[in-house]
DNA sequence: TAGTGGTCTAGACCACCCT
DNA sequence: GGGTGGTCTAGACCACTAC
């Protein structure tokens, strides 16, 4: 049973100043009242303010001056580099300004592939779960992705499991576990014949491959995935901010 | 003229418990003080000593448990998720074990390309000057990076500048402007045929394609750039933590 | 139970920008 | 000069983990 814990205050003025951005109460383009006056409206203290201003400028939404303000930034107004970003399929089409569904292939427990129980430090014996899925961007195929989660891990059957949740929600619900940080590589690839035919997609047109592996916080490989991104749907869009 | 101003304690601190993981005077896997101790060691409040370790786990390279303590992330020590990170080309060639090297290819003053001017929001009549090079690991060549900033930006001629600065410097030495944020799209794609020979590499298979803008601070576009990356000799690697 | 990281406050001083 | 964000401190209390 999950423990409902008390959002902390700094995840509620997070929340709050993002939707206001997102709502244009704060417009593109124009001024947020300074960290004074909206520790004062919150009833926080201006650190709390900072706190949530700090993730915001790292992610390029509001741009910071010292001496002036601190302004909404009307060019990243859109996109989602929030948790999750672009490691939470149906976000990323949902921000790309599509309607997102999921189509499941297959959901089996079986043998890990060779590559699949070294990334997930498997013994010979050890069992997997894999998550065989196509998201759909407005109903066309723009990413087939697959995830595989060491059978032990599960506390349930795979039957009773909804395979439509995103990675993370899908190990907290039935792992208990909470995924801490992910490696990506990224590499320019051909798609294989039978995934070209279910992205109804030209195969000798390169397309982008994403091969991940997830870990919780004490360095345990929890999930390895191996994604093919059709960008030719969906902008694989970065933002780094600095300062 | 650059101000030199002191360096800030939390920057300080920053390169000293980085360098320390480096160094492994907190070995991979092993436990670093406690804030409280590192505060006093340090002489600085635990405020501080927290800010450093809060970016060091945004990067993945501590895992900090409540309760318990921070640990050095072993899987994470030899990536560079640092400022400038991967668009710092040199750093980057570093960072995956090869000796860097830049060749110039091009360096000249000219009218932009339609998608140059569109990306930095030029008028007709402006021009660019614009930067193409050849990054070489271990002597091979890796990426091939073209940047192209507005002519109005230099406070010198071309033929006095160095080739050789990675962008940022380059834009801070003869432009005075400091880059903000950044926007990139990845793509998968063919190298044009006169690029894959210089990469020496076979044109009929895919590479990867980043497309970049550059701003500052008041969303001024400062950088235009196109950068083919042969991910056959350089992993393209993301770090992402969460929490 | 002791010690750790997580959260939050109140307030000080500084550097910078605008007018 | 007045207001803004940038930096830093000191200290309180809480939640969690190992023992």
């Amino acid at each position: 049973m999950p423990i409902l814990r008390p959002r902390s205050i700094v995840d509620q003025v997070n929340t709050l100043l993002r939707q206001r951005v997102h709502d244009r109460v704060y417009p593109p383009g124009g001024r947020l009242p300074s960290e004074s006056e909206l520790a004062h409206e919150l009833g926080v203290s201006r650190a709390t303010v900072r706190t949530v201003l700090a993730r915001m400028a790292a992610e390029g939404l509001i741009l910071r001056k010292q001496g002036d303000g601190t302004y909404v930034n009307e060019r990243i107004r859109d996109i989602d580099t929030r948790y999750g970003g672009m490691w939470d399929f149906s976000r990323l089409i949902e921000s790309n300004g599509f309607r997102p569904a999921i189509e499941t292939v297959t959901f089996e427990r079986r043998a890990p592939a060779r590559q699949e129980a070294r990334a997930l430090g498997l013994a010979g014996d050890a069992e997997v779960v894999a998550l065989v899925r196509l998201f759909l961007a407005d109903g066309r195929p723009a990413i087939f992705a697959t995830n595989v989660i060491p059978a032990g891990l599960l506390r349930i059957g795979v039957d009773s499991a909804d395979g439509q949740l995103p990675i993370h929600k899908f190990l907290q619900t039935y792992c208990g576990e909470e995924i801490k940080y992910a490696v990506s590589d990224i590499e320019a690839t051909f798609a294989p014949p039978d995934l070209a035919r279910r992205l109804t997609r030209d195969a000798s047109l390169p397309i982008l491959r994403l091969t991940e592996i997830f870990y919780n916080k004490n360095n345990r490989p929890l999930v390895f995935g191996l994604s093919y991104y059709d960008h030719a749907i969906l902008r694989l869009r970065l933002v780094q901010a600095w300062g």
